[in-house]
DNA sequence: GCTCATGAGTTGAAGCGTCAACTCATTACT
DNA sequence: AGTAATGAGTTGACGCTTCAACTCATGAGC
C-alpha cells in the first residue's frame, strides 16, 4: 500500500470533504459517549452489549456472536461483561448445549436499564446526525457511508 | 436534552443512514490507526502533534496551542510529548518570554519522520474515504459533514 | 514589594482496550 | 480408549486517556 513517496496530495475539494469527514470522526463518538456516560453512567460498548442482548431471543446470546453483534473483541467483551455482572445487569453461565460456550443473559435489572436508556439514546443521534440533514442529503449518507464501509472490513450493521 | 420517554424512533432510511454512519465511525479511525501503526510505529494522535509541529513557523509550537490544534487536552498531549521527546523527535523548552508556557520544537529527526509517514497516510486516506466516492459524493460528504459538525462543538480542522 | 488569582504544564492514579498466554470442553484421528 | 487439535473464554500485564491534584511563572490589586 505504501512502499515509497507518492505524490498524491488532496486537491481542495477533496481536503475540505476530508477535514469535514475527519472532523465527524472525531466529534461524534465523543459527544455520543458522553451523552451516555452523563444520562446513563455507561460507555458506548456496554450500551451496544446490553440493546443487543435486549433484542435477542430470550434476552440471552452466546458471548462470541455477543462479540460479533458489538464489533469487538472477545477479550473486551469479557472484560466488559464481567463489570456488568457486577453491575447485576448481565448473568453468565456455561451453555448446556456445548460447555465450550458461555451464554450471556440479560437480566430483568439490565432490561429496565436498557429501557430506560435506549430513548435518549435514540434521541441523540436523531439531534446530532440526523436532524441537521435535509431528506436528500441522509439518503446521500446512507450511500456514501456504504461505499466507504465497502473500502474496509465489512460490518455487520446493528440498531442505533 | 432527555427528560422523559420520548417515541420518536427511526425509520428505515433514517436507520439506514445512521447505521452507514456507526459503521464509519467505527471501522475508519480503527483502519487509519492500523495503517500509521502498522508503517510508523505511531499512533494517529502522535502523527496530528508531529504535522502540525512541521508545518508551524521554525516547526515549534506552545504546548496549548499544539493541543488546540491537535483537538487533546493539554494532560493528553503532555504525556504523548514526552514520549515523543523520549524517540527523539520532539524537544521541550519553557519559553524564554514567558516562562509559564512550554515550546515543544520539532527536532531533525522528527521531521524526517513526518516526511517519511504523510505520504502514506494521506495515501491511505484517500483509498479509504476519497477514491470509493463519485465526484459527487465528495461534495457531498463535504456538506454533510459540514452540518454535523456544526451541531457539535466547533473544530479547527487541520491538515491530513 | 507582597499577596493573591490565574492559567500553563506536569504528574500519578484509575479505567478501558489490546495482546499474549493460559484453561478447558469438545471433536477428530488412530 | 487415547491423544492431539481446535476454538471459546478468561486472565493479567501493558499502553493510552482521563481526571484531579499539584507546581510554578506571571500579572493584578493593595
Amino acid at each position: 500500500m505504501t512502499s515509497t513517496a507518492e505524490p498524491r496530495w488532496l486537491n481542495d475539494e477533496e481536503r475540505q470533504a476530508w477535514m469535514a469527514m475527519a472532523g465527524i470522526v472525531f466529534a461524534l463518538p465523543a459527544a455520543l459517549d458522553a451523552q451516555l456516560q452523563r444520562d446513563a453512567g455507561i460507555t458506548h460498548f456496554e450500551y451496544t452489549v446490553l440493546a443487543a442482548l435486549s433484542e435477542a431471543p430470550d434476552r440471552r446470546l452466546r458471548m462470541s456472536y455477543l462479540a460479533q453483534l458489538a464489533n469487538g473483541s472477545l477479550s473486551r467483551l469479557s472484560h466488559v461483561v464481567k463489570r456488568l455482572e457486577r453491575q447485576g445487569w448481565v448473568e453468565r453461565t456455561p451453555d448446556p448445549q456445548d460447555g465450550r460456550f458461555t451464554v450471556a443473559q440479560l437480566t430483568e435489572a439490565g432490561w429496565d436499564k436498557i429501557v430506560a436508556t435506549a430513548p435518549g439514546h435514540v434521541e441523540a443521534v436523531r439531534e446530532l446526525v440526523l436532524d441537521p440533514l435535509t431528506r436528500a442529503q441522509v439518503k446521500q449518507l446512507r450511500e456514501i457511508g456504504l461505499r466507504i464501509t465497502g473500502g474496509l472490513g465489512l460490518d455487520i450493521p446493528r440498531r442505533s
